[in-house]
RNA sequence: GCCGGAGUGGCGGAAUUGGUAGACGCGCACGACUCAAAAUCGUGUAUCGAAAGAUGUGGGAGUUCGAUUCUCCCCUCCGGCACCA
């Protein structure tokens, strides 16, 4: 008898698969299907279990689809530039390409042991010149169609990690990374136009296939709101602030007009502002102010008056008063908005410096409040008295020649960097011509070797120091130029890996015409939530722009998008070095093995949810692995048996059982509805990533495979089948043990008989008023007038409708019969 | 504040076109095997109750023959956004 020993089999079938290269796509014929999963950040940890979650979840998919026959991508790569590799560097003095290698060598050794089946011929890594030549080739066709520009804009500066973030980076006021509140910096800045997007952005998404949290999620970052511009004039002047509501059905009742210190209007209208020192102050304390103190102080309004000028409304030529203050924001809408009551913050704004309000809202429900947000009926509003909300709005606007138009919260991506380690920006700065791209045949522009990785405090990258490397010839002119030394943030080389993989070794493009037609769009995508607003969005950008140049046929780069829930350490809190609760797969994979591993990941919770490590519960799993190694030991020594062999070499404890009869016994037909309930089950679960209920349907299929007197060899196979994508070594050992020559992973995924399904005879429930008081078994056969009546006179039944009226009696199919009084 | 998600035994969780709540697993208890232990196997395991039975899916109301599932109100936790006009 031999014994489950994950140590002896699990590296023997890792080395053969690889030898065999059986993940590999070899060709573009077929249908196709492409599983990604969220290429790793390689950082000197080492892999994470909740990496593995994701992984093995994608490769229990991609497996069951290889057997269903789809020529199969599931490929991997390297996210490989980032800050922690250059603090690294920094710290120790070694080089950010050696920390780099160390550390993919141990994540593809870690990937490899948990035998994930990637398709290794198509390894990519985003630090490398061959691949970063592309994302340097699309950046300047960005440029070339004016979608890369650079802008002198505040940016958010994080002093600590000294480097610029995108909006996406900042939370809370505060660096993503490292926690330290964030500071504004006025610098020349990269940027890419995702505003110009912002529409087809959300519009699209009604074409994909993603979870609906996702798409929400999405959504509310772009913000898209559709609303009115509206122009005041100033009195005595030429000048007109246009002012952006979606509430234009207030206008009556605009009390002021409300400007972002930073508006360009202040600067123009200077010579008639009285208190123009005030202002001034005011302007420069809010500049001042991070992003934090300007929203934390209790959402306190304060603002400026300025004196001396007034706007006129257009609705009804009243003179109001022009403010300023900080809680407008410059980079929304126009900047400027007109005050009403029907406001909450407008409203707190004119309580606290006293200034008269106009209600031109009555609430349809007459409920009477200090401060009706809601649409309503318009009153105080001259001819437009009576008009509901929503009709007024467009009629208002019209009246006062204002523009229905649609803003966006999504702003244009910080796309500048100022550290090392990361993509050369192929631009060149020469004194006569300006920016000029470099050329396309000059790429890649290879990082170079430095001695010191340190940023600087003046915001310059550490390349600008290369004075060798940033001295050049203007392309242009051939005269005297330098390189931008800025480089891409890490988002960059994440924004098109999924199409490198298609054709990772292309040397002429990113990817040949053929290839990107036959694999793309990506069919299934999985990975975290944290990237919804960040790599999923960035990435959707960038394949909309290539798809616009023609470069991809498809518009979006993702047909389906799940995500996975985060593995929390054991207390429910998150896992940290800091806090010494991360546990490493690599002693989980010697103990248990990697496929009690797996299992146990995917059987823990439920996969979009979050859940706690316990590394206790994983003896479930590996018993559960054992037990399916003993049914193999039990159909060994029925073979011997059937065989007449030497019984004395059977370890397992068989009793004589007449297979013939076996086979036509009731027990016999039950464990076949079993199995073949199992892999319907199965099969659906999967694709409802019910990777849990899956695993749980298995192990209730092997409960009964035990208490069986026999199990047929053909049915144990089967079973094998839709365990192989979950625990892929042990599958394949017994397969193989079984007498089959091909993997088990190349095999065909089993079918079930819709006929076998159906149990003869089952068990329903008896419940009278609603509460449950007997069970009975009744037979396929029967009809609705048999079960009632077979109800009626079961004994515990009889107890509690003896002498009573019977009001009526309810059955439902193959659930219950309740028999009402 | 707004937008999502969740609340079920000692624990992870299962079950929703409304139909036997607690599948499966962990843990625990008892038993078998053993000199013994571990491992393994078997039985039991929501709560109260000797039992009959009653109660029970965050709390409260409602619809229904029947509600974890649907409706209304409220509470707690997690995630995202956060003065977006």
């Amino acid at each position: 008898m031999k014994i489950y020993d994950h140590k002896k089999i699990e590296k023997k079938w890792q080395k053969e698969w690889d030898k065999k290269k059986i993940y590999s796509v070899k060709n573009t014929k077929g249908k196709k299907f492409f599983g990604l999963i969220e290429f790793p950040y390689p950082s000197g940890d080492g892999l994470h279990v909740g990496h593995i979650r994701s992984n093995t979840a994608m490769d229990i998919i991609t497996r069951k689809r290889r057997m269903q026959g789809y020529n199969t991508l599931y490929p991997i790569g390297w996210d490989a530039f980032g800050l922690p590799t250059e603090n690294y560097a920094i710290k120790t003095g070694k080089q950010p390409e050696a920390i780099t290698k160390k550390n993919t060598d141990t994540f593809r050794r870690q990937l490899k042991e948990l035998g994930f089946g990637f398709d290794w011929d198509r390894e990519i890594n985003t630090t490398d010149p061959a691949y970063y030549k592309w994302t340097q080739w699309i950046f300047l066709q960005f440029y070339k169609k004016g979608l890369a520009y650079k802008a002198r804009i505040a940016i958010n500066w994080c002093p600590k990690d000294k480097i610029g973030l995108a909006n996406e980076e900042v939370i809370a006021g505060c660096c993503e990374r490292c926690g330290t509140p964030v500071e504004k910096r006025d610098k020349e800045q990269w940027m890419l136009a995702i505003t110009k997007y912002a529409d087809r952005l959300d519009k699209d998404l009604d074409t994909v296939d993603y979870l609906e949290k996702i798409k929400i999620q999405q959504r509310n970052w772009i913000g898209k709101s559709e609303g009115s511009e509206i122009d005041f004039k100033i009195k005595n002047s030429d000048e007109k602030i246009t002012t952006f509501t979606t509430r234009a059905d207030t206008l009556f009742g605009a009390f002021a007009l409300t400007l972002a210190p930073e508006h360009p209007m202040i600067l123009k209208i200077k010579s008639q502002i009285l208190n123009l020192s005030e202002i001034e102050k005011y302007i420069n304390d809010t500049k001042k102010k991070t992003d934090i103190e300007r929203t934390s102080e209790d959402k306190d309004k304060t603002g400026v008056e300025l004196k001396g000028v007034k706007a006129i409304n257009p609705v009804n030529g009243e003179e109001i008063p022009i403010y300023i203050a900080d809680f407008v924001l410059a980079q929304y809408g126009t900047g400027a908005i007109f005050a009403d009551m029907h406001d909450e913050r407008d409203f707190a704004f004119a309580k606290k410096y006293n200034l008269p309000m106009k209600q031109v809202l009555n609430n349809p429900q007459g409920i009477e409040s200090e401060c009706f947000t809601g649409d309503g009926i318009l009153t105080n509003s001259g001819k437009f008295d009576g008009m509901t909300s929503e009709y007024a709005r467009k009629e208002i606007t019209d009246f006062v020649g204002g523009r229905i138009v649609t803003k966006y919260k999504l702003r244009d991506w910080v796309f500048s960097r100022q550290r090392y380690w990361g993509e050369p920006i192929p631009m060149i700065h020469c004194e006569k011509c300006g920016v000029v791209p470099v050329p396309e045949k000059d790429l890649p522009v290879v990082l170079p070797k430095v001695k010191k990785y340190e940023p600087t405090d003046n915001g310059e990258s550490p390349l600008a120091e290369i004075t060798k490397w940033v001295n050049v010839k203007c392309p242009k002119c051939k005269g005297k130029a330098k390189r931008e030394t800025d480089t891409m943030p890490n988002w960059a080389g994440s924004s098109w890996y999924y199409l490198r993989y298609t054709d990772p070794k292309n040397k002429k493009e990113f990817a040949s015409k053929k290839n990107l037609k036959y694999f793309t769009p990506v069919d299934w995508y999985n990975g975290g939530m944290e990237h919804t607003t960040l790599h999923l969005l960035y990435s959707r950008f960038w394949h909309k722009f290539l798809y616009d140049l023609k470069l991809v046929p498809t518009k979006e780069p993702y047909q389906k998008r799940t995500s996975h829930g985060l593995i929390l350490a054991d207390g429910g809190e998150k896992m940290s070095k800091s806090k010494g609760n991360v546990i490493n797969p690599d002693a989980i994979v010697k103990t248990f093995g990697a496929d009690t591993l797996r299992v146990y990941e995917m059987f823990m919770g439920p996969f979009d949810q979050h859940v706690s490590w316990s590394t206790d519960s994983m003896v479930g799993p590996r018993r559960f692995l054992e037990r399916v190694w003993k049914i193999y030991n039990k159909i060994v020594a029925q073979n011997m048996l059937k065989n007449k062999k030497n019984l004395s070499r059977v370890g397992a404890p068989v009793e004589r059982v007449k297979r013939e009869d076996f086979i036509y016994s009731s027990a016999y037909l039950t464990l076949q509805a079993t199995l073949h309930k199992t892999i319907k089950k199965v099969t659906e679960d999967i694709e409802t990533t019910s990777f849990n209920t899956a695993v749980s349907a298995m192990m209730i299929c092997l409960n009964e495979m035990e208490k069986a007197e026999s199990v047929d060899e053909k049915d144990f196979k089967m079973f094998l089948q839709i365990l192989a994508p979950f625990a892929p070594h042990i599958t394949e050992q017994l397969w193989s043990e079984l007498g089959e020559k091909k993997s088990i992973h190349l095999s065909l995924w089993p079918k079930f008989d819709p006929k076998k399904v159906i149990d003869n005879e089952i068990t329903i429930a008896v419940s009278v008023n609603g509460k449950v008081r007997a069970e009975i078994k009744i037979s396929n056969e029967m009809n609705e007038e048999e079960v009632k009546a077979m109800a009626m006179k079961d004994h515990a039944v009889v107890n509690w409708i003896e002498g009573k009226e019977i009001k009526k009696v309810i059955y439902v199919k193959g659930r219950l019969v309740n028999i009402v009084f």
